[in-house]
DNA sequence: CCAATCAACCATACACCGTATGGTTGATCA
DNA sequence: TGATCAACCATACGGTGTATGGTTGATTGG
């Protein structure tokens, strides 16, 4: 229940190099740190999916036991949770001055490919303990719209709008039996074997997957750009509501003075 | 790799009545079915999350051993494939002939609703083999899209972005920590614990916090209604600007010809 | 210089988990 | 009456997170 973990010597305050040995040492193998392990469990995931980071994986590649881990570490949590707010600070934070449309634009197609890199990140993402990395990121959104003049109300329907078709696309996008190249690739037979089933029972479906999803050109990941123009669009218009309305009371007040 | 589990005796194919105490064992346990335990693996989530689903407490439960639930079940993945086209069938499916727009509305809050009931299928959702009731599902919304003239590029763009909506807003709710009523509620004070602390570093997020989310008013769920109008007014314009150049494509092949 | 401290690591053990393997029943039916 | 087979079971393996209670060996204050 204590609110951080004593991770105790944070900083590698280096042992006063008492002998050549110890320095050898120090040298060869860096020290165990909480950050260390964090970014370990982060390419372990990246490797093998979230199921491959365990608490005996991650202490053998660091040549620990896994109780050592412990004295670093907190929790499995805690690790999960680094590992968290280490995406988040892979993002690009949106720039303070930037214009609020450019800079949404950017943070959302920032926060996808992330978390197309880091796919596993997406599940963790309803792990309610933000790191500072997180809560910075959101600061520095907030205080873009806050200076293109939104009020608080509207950034919070922007925002929630926003977050919500990243982070829900970033997911369906994993879904999708993907190669590399983006298009649907080496599962196609497979559907293509099943598609006589479908027909029957779910006509619509396998028609969309004939002459849309299955098509040469078709990839997934185009959708993102359609949704994300539309939903700024939207926003663009409510802000520009909101400010006129704003001038609208301004003039009235102006005129009744 | 068989494509369906063995299920054996599927319907409870009465035994004769051999004797009345076969009979009173008949009627006082029912039978074991891969439906019943997908349905108790619901409850199970339901009452303590997903990972409170376990192979053994679901034997328990059904008064076998572990490994006779292999019997009926080829694995816990099938188990889990089954719980999310049980949340899948409870969504109101959308009845073909219906006006498009409010048919999308409707499903959006249902399906938003029943994730709201379910919130460990969230995190299933991911998982790559669709069930009968979420096929059907996904059949039936293209089936109401085509019929109200949508072209199938559009029938794409519109339903990746409302999924991805839904989906990602259903996943930052559960992320919350919402009470019965939807506001903050009991969170608030280990919130207010930490202001100063935000104040410092993250002041916009503390001035959102103070100002809108904080306050008595405010609940989560209500943003979901905002985004949800903004996209069905972004989807109505943009089937609006195909259905017009099609008639002007109509209209100038009619000059032409 | 020596004793105390303490960061860092370790061994053992417990209660779980999913499931491979190979039985054992008891009713049904040819 | 003997074979079949749906349904269930016992044992075991290799994994998981982590509670408990050591053991070091370098750093320090007296």
């Amino acid at each position: 229940m204590a609110e951080r973990p004593k991770t105790g010597g944070e900083m590698a305050r280096e042992p006063s190099e008492t002998a050549a040995a110890a320095a050898a040492v120090t040298a060869t193998r860096e020290p165990v740190t909480r950050e260390r392990a964090v970014r370990l469990a982060v390419e372990l995931a990246d490797a093998g999916g979230i199921e491959s980071v365990s608490m005996r994986k991650l202490a053998t590649e660091l040549s620990i036991t896994p109780m050592s881990l412990y004295y670093h570490v907190k929790s499995k949590d805690d690790i999960l949770d680094g590992m968290l707010d280490v995406v988040y600070s892979e993002m690009d934070a949106p720039q303070l001055g930037a214009e609020w449309r450019t800079a949404m634009l950017e943070r959302a197609r920032s926060t996808r490919a992330v978390l197309a890199r880091h796919p596993w990140a997406i599940s963790l993402d309803a792990r309610t303990s933000p790191g500072p990395a997180t809560l910075g990121h959101l600061d520095a959104t907030i205080g873009v719209l806050r200076a293109a003049g939104f009020s608080m109300p509207l950034v919070g329907h922007a925002m929630s709008l926003l977050d919500s078709y990243v982070q829900g696309f970033a997911m369906q996008e994993t879904t999708l039996p993907l190669d590399a190249s983006g298009d649907i690739g080496a599962a196609t037979e497979d559907i293509m074997a099943q598609q006589e089933m479908m027909s029957n029972a779910f006509p619509n479906l396998a028609e969309m997957a004939g002459t849309l999803i299955l098509q040469p050109g078709y990839a997934y990941g185009n959708e993102f750009e359609f949704g994300l123009g539309l939903i700024l669009d939207g926003i663009e218009n409510a802000h520009r509501e909101e400010v006129e309305s704003a001038d609208a009371a301004v003039t009235a007040d102006a005129s009744a003075g």
